[in-house]
DNA sequence: ATTCAAATTTTACTCCCGTAAATAATTGGA
DNA sequence: TCCAATTATTTACGGGAGTAAAATTTGAAT
């Protein structure tokens, strides 16, 4: 495929002997020109290397069939994984994705936001920090361009949210692990920048009150985004100080139970449910790699799947609702008990 | 932050009462323009919400600063932190950064080097996939674009690669081991996708030989990015068939090793260096999650720090440079090893 | 007050493509 | 073969900002 240099549409029209409206309704659309006119571009296309400028195109269409996708931390597995799933969906869909983590810090997520406002997309997906997010930041931003809040809530902002039911996570295992043993403790951060920490922190305590029990927290005093070490050294610290009533501890997420999971097998305490087994440990999200934990590590699983499927049809409706529900939308999916090793 | 909606520098240089040439000036360089004025332009910008657009100023520029970064697997939790790490060079050093992960298949890094090539990027990081890479059509995206190659190299290819030194990652956990215990059998993938993967093979035989030893290749017959089951999956399998003649096992990678371990302790066999021990386990990488396995894996470490710093470094000059460089150049850097629990 | 270099404003053109209106050329069906 | 409907071409304008050149203002030093 050589030929001259085509710098843009107009020499490409040049060229190929189709005039450049034609072309221009040809890489909007190839099916909107005739067959034979098709091919005719198809075939000048191969011989010369011509590609309309994005820039240009998107500085005079309203739509930039661009979708941003924001989370917290792209380092973190399962952020990773959800970000990925979604940007599929949306490829499929005809729309580019356009990727940015914040960061963990709220500075980082403005940025994000604002860079991505520059990109002028059709609609956002965006999984908020938190406590930390600048918030009326973000509900301001809501207002200029359709976005479906996923995975964390904030309160009143923006017209959607789609995320897990962190209530029925809870339930999920307090209940299975009462039932087959002692009652759990919550091993947590102490002040968590995440608003499902502290839904879960909630769940914990009224699901045990439900059960006539007395709820009781192990509580880390550290932050930020380093769940393993924080997990395996408030392990270490409070297996040392005998911090759990209980020989079953509950994590707030996995991230944070595999770095319990390296405090116990540190201590020498052998974790799982059989026999000669000092702890019962269970966590929450089904991070990918909690299949591959020693033990394996029981949890309660997100169906990614579901999150990344219906934010992003939420996200399609509201665009195609042109940028505004009746009334704010809230998907809850419920837990499905991810039952291994551990408890 | 009040006012009327502002579509347009022009719009913005009537209510601020600045002439849009020196409003222009400002949003490229701040500091391009008399103190007295950048105050007034930023008493302006606190009263009317006005950004320039983007797209419009991409059209017109050669530069658009942006650089584009193309791992293979972004939910990778090694890439995804390389990744990290250079977007955040790129930010600090006045670019933007566009991620893209290839999905693992040559199809999907073919589309994100297309996407890249229509942001016109001011240059582009890129980790091939290797074998699967499309190696022609990354050569010819080289030509046009300001490339640097990293973590794996294409021969040939690129103006410039900077990666580990694979021999001398192999040399160090070879040497270390055999000295302080039975000599290592190599774990891996039969058919690696990935250059890194053959050119450790090859160290490892190379190293045995040097020692007077047997190189002993242990391989599971799979393929694909989920290392983790792999490594599981394969060391069950391995493990019943008694394919391991020594105690010691080197694997070829840190994710294949977290695999493993899960396996070993399936299996009920004690993994470490001390008494009581059945087997030693050592991986390559230094996954972010090394140090909370059970136990904590001893690893050859990237310096990440390095590559990524070195990576960018090349790149700006390469762009400096104009996209050529007199001769190709490329960087290894040595490893250090992690010695931890394992082995 | 005078002078002069630096900064700003005015004016005008460019970048590449979307899009609308009027006109011309192709279709395919009766 | 001819007509009407579809598709393509011509022409022209607009979008939002970069940028060059000339004219003007500013500010600091003399």
């Amino acid at each position: 495929m050589e030929g001259r240099e085509i710098k843009n549409m107009e020499e490409f029209a040049e060229v190929s002997g189709i005039s450049r409206p034609t072309l221009s309704k040809y890489f909007q659309d190839p099916d909107s020109v005739r067959q034979s006119t098709r091919k005719r571009v198809e075939r000048a296309l191969q011989i010369y290397d011509y590609r309309p400028n994005i820039f240009a195109i998107n500085q005079n269409r309203k739509l930039t069939r661009t979708i941003g996708i924001v989370v917290p931390n792209l380092a973190d597995p399962v952020f990773a994984e959800i970000a990925w799933s979604i940007e599929r969906r949306c490829l499929e869909a005809g729309y580019r994705a356009a990727l940015f983590g914040s960061h963990g810090d709220s500075k980082g997520e403005v940025d994000a936001l604002d860079s991505l406002q520059a990109l002028r997309p059709s609609g956002v997906l965006i999984a908020p920090l938190g406590r930390l997010s600048n918030k009326d930041y973000i509900a301001q931003f809501c207002e200029k361009v359709p976005t479906v809040l996923f995975d964390r809530d904030i309160d009143e902002v923006g017209e959607a949210f789609v995320g897990s039911d962190n209530a029925s996570f809870i339930n999920q295992s307090v209940e299975y692990l009462t039932r087959t043993g002692e009652a759990p403790c919550f091993f947590e951060v102490k002040n968590p920048a995440n608003p499902n920490s502290i839904a879960r922190r909630l769940g914990y305590k009224k699901a045990m009150e439900a059960l006539g029990l007395e709820p009781v927290f192990v509580q880390v005093d550290d932050e930020g985004w380093e769940f393993e070490r924080i997990g395996y050294e408030g392990g270490i610290s409070a297996i040392e100080n005998r911090k759990f009533p209980t020989n079953t501890v509950l994590c707030s997420n996995d991230r944070l139970a595999i770095g319990f999971l390296a405090a116990c097998y540190e201590k020498g305490l052998r974790v799982g449910r059989g026999k000669g087994c000092a702890m019962r440990v269970a966590g929450h999200d089904d991070h990918p790699q909690a299949r591959y934990t020693c033990p394996t590590l029981t949890t309660v699983a997100h169906e990614y799947g579901n999150v990344s499927n219906c934010g992003v049809k939420t996200l399609f409706e509201l665009i195609e609702a042109g940028g505004r529900f009746d009334q704010r939308r809230a998907t809850l999916f419920p837990a499905r008990l991810a039952l291994r090793e551990s408890a």
